[in-house]
DNA sequence: GCCGTTTTCGGCCCGACTGTTTTCAGTCG
């Protein structure tokens, strides 16, 4: 087992704790034991053979033999019995806002409740409301929390169906009679979230040998949990994750347009079939053809098969109708179409994933992170990356250790002499994931925090702060002339908590005002702000950082989920800040973050013509 | 369960908020 594997167990160890009403502190010192593994820079396994866990500041002589025994083995009989003493259902019930162990276990000591489904049922009969410490309010925000629950359960993170779908889609490809394969839908747009997986295959349908067999394969794939349809052209499956996908195997000829129906979206599609239908056409999942009394010159058949013959990829329906092809991320009926017009073609050049030298805000076992600095810079070094931002939390988020002033100057120090040394080829910008207070003031001062080559600012605690307060609040920060970006807009957690309310045009508003950055925040669970705002924003100047938030290395793969976002918001790669070369100012001077911000946040204005928009310049060569 | 120039027991990180209370417990980040 591996560090972090082992860090993994003991803090399902602390879960376990908690909900069986332990010693907070037994419990903490789990969690403190996951996070002192993973900030182990040594080999675990060299550690354990020298016998010197034990001297590893918060590993006692209980932690380090339960370490050991999970090192050696992969297993840990602690667990397995700590496991089997909680009911399964008590742990999922954990992901249900505003319940947490002790509630969970006043439920479960008072009115025996060890599962969702029945707390649901004990709060529909009112049972909950009358327990000490519960009330009809709290009654009523576990039900909403329950259906919410249950609404979010049908839909599935995109980067989850995309590791689901990936492996399918190559896998047809590499079947003996298949010409094409593609995963359509809502997963091809990229959206956020997705309902369910759609592939479409292009194949010889007289061979049912062949179809057979690609049918065959389909329903065998491990992870498929049952098998709810199987027909001619059309198989579906379920996965043990809930997740459904549907197959459709349809004729080479046809492959184009069924590719395009089924990716959607609808409102795109009804846009498509309007256009089609105003040139005499009509369009569907099976081809273009005239539209009925229209065929007065051909017969229908013959002017179909002839519109087929013609048309073999997307770009050629497109063209068919007059248009550039649509990038299936714009799909989605916004103002795509019109854009897409071949006489005068709007359609931007999006940013494309290799067009990323590098991302800011990232973190780091001295905060919340699971790899250490020097893992972090050669992940981002094998990812070819110029260069990477490290953005830690600030001394206010006690929950993720933040660091205080002497921390965060050891940690620029540590950067500089990085740096400096030459180890990596990734340059290395210092930077904070500063904490914006209630008041809108930020958690370091002015002082500290012009050590760093940039500044992100987000919001962490005081979530339920009514929108005018919380929107003056985040317009406080972004006013402050040492913040380089603003974090996650919302801090939304897709299919598990809404964001805080806030005025975003006031704040885009403000953002551009100010030259300061707002972030698209790459993490799977947030892609916030939201790509539905960035598409007006970036054309009135604001600048897009595409930033991973990773917590550990595979984390800075996150920047994929960022790309498809900023892409489905419109975005090139002149609104990206993170797309620019790391700066090499004039006279030999170090480069920093805030150059390249200055740089771009001018050739935008320069672009827009526009050079005076940006009150604040920021051309800081260097400390 | 861990730690220690207050060292073998007693303390361990905290502020905001909500709903439940009538001074506080639980949750969240």
């Amino acid at each position: 087992m591996t560090k972090n594997d082992i860090a993994d167990v003991l803090r399902e160890i602390a879960v376990l704790l908690e909900l069986k009403g332990e010693n907070p502190f037994k419990i903490r010192a789990y969690e403190n034991g996951a996070r002192t593994l993973e900030s182990l820079t040594d080999d675990l396994g060299e550690v354990i053979a020298s016998g010197k866990l034990s001297e590893v500041k918060g590993i006692g002589e209980a932690l380090t033999q339960k370490i050991t025994e999970l090192h050696k083995t992969g297993r840990l009989r602690f667990h397995e019995e700590l496991r089997t003493s909680v009911a399964p259902g008590l742990v999922e019930m954990l992901e249900i806002p505003n319940l947490g162990p002790k509630k969970i276990k006043a439920l479960h000591d008072k009115l025996g409740i060890s599962s969702i489904a029945a707390l649901a049922k004990a709060c529909a009969d009112g049972l909950v409301a009358e327990l000490p410490g519960f009330g009809e309010k709290t009654q009523q925000k576990l039900l909403e929390g329950i259906k919410h629950r249950e609404a979010y359960g049908r839909r599935h993170l995109w980067w989850n169906a995309h590791a689901v779908a990936g492996p399918i889609v190559a896998g047809l490809r590499k079947l003996r009679g298949v010409k094409h394969a593609e995963a359509a839908g809502s997963l091809r747009r990229g959206l956020e979230t997705v309902g369910d997986l759609d592939f479409i295959v292009a194949a010889d349908a007289k061979d049912s040998k062949a179809v057979g067999r690609i049918v065959d394969w389909f329903t065998a794939r491990p992870g498929v949990f049952e098998v709810t349809a199987r027909g001619e052209t059309k198989t579906s499956v379920r996965y043990e994750n809930g997740l459904q996908a549907d197959l459709r195997i349809v004729p080479e000829e046809q492959f184009a347009f069924a590719l395009h129906h089924f990716t959607g979206s609808k409102d795109h599609n009804v846009q498509m079939r309007q256009r089609a239908l105003a040139r005499g056409l009509s369009l569907s999942e099976w081809g273009l053809e005239p539209a009925d009394g229209e065929g007065t010159v051909k017969t229908k058949a013959a002017a179909h098969a002839e519109t087929r013959a013609k048309i073999t990829s997307e770009t050629e329906l497109f063209a068919a109708l007059g248009l550039a092809f649509i990038e299936p991320e714009l799909r989605e009926g916004l103002d795509e179409i019109e854009a897409a017009e071949l006489t005068n073609n709007r359609l931007p050049h999006l940013v494309e994933h290799t067009d990323l030298r590098g991302a800011f805000h990232n973190h780091t076992t001295a905060s919340d992170g699971r790899s250490t600095l020097e893992e972090m810079i050669a992940a981002a070094q094998t990812l070819g990356w110029e260069y990477i931002g490290i953005a830690d939390h600030s001394k206010s988020s006690h929950q993720a250790r933040g660091l205080d002033e002497r921390r965060l100057a050891d940690q620029v120090d540590c950067i500089q002499k990085i740096n400096t040394s030459g180890r990596f080829k990734t340059h290395v910008f210092a930077g904070t994931e500063c904490d914006i207070l209630t008041d809108g003031s930020l958690d370091f001062d002015d002082l500290t925090l012009a050590q760093l080559d940039f500044v992100v600012a987000s919001v962490h605690n005081a979530f339920s702060q009514g929108e005018e307060q919380m929107t003056a609040r985040i317009i406080r920060a972004i006013e402050n002339p040492r913040v380089t970006m603003l974090g996650h807009m919302t801090g939304r957690l897709l299919l598990r908590r809404e964001g805080y309310r806030v005025n975003a045009a006031k704040v885009i508003d403000a953002a551009i005002a100010n030259g300061v950055i707002i972030e698209l925040n790459a993490s799977p669970w947030r892609l916030d702000m939201d790509w539905r705002l960035w598409h007006g924003a970036a054309a009135r100047g604001l600048l897009c950082s595409i930033n991973p938030d990773a917590h550990e290395t595979g984390h800075l793969a996150f920047v994929r989920t960022g790309v498809n976002i900023a892409r489905k918001g419109w975005l090139s790669k002149q609104n990206i800040i993170n797309t620019k070369p790391s700066p090499k100012c004039a006279r030999g001077l170090k480069p920093t973050a805030r150059d390249l911000m200055a740089q771009a946040t001018m050739g935008e204005a320069a672009r827009r013509g526009d050079a005076g928009a940006h009150r604040k310049t920021k051309t800081r060569c260097s400390r």
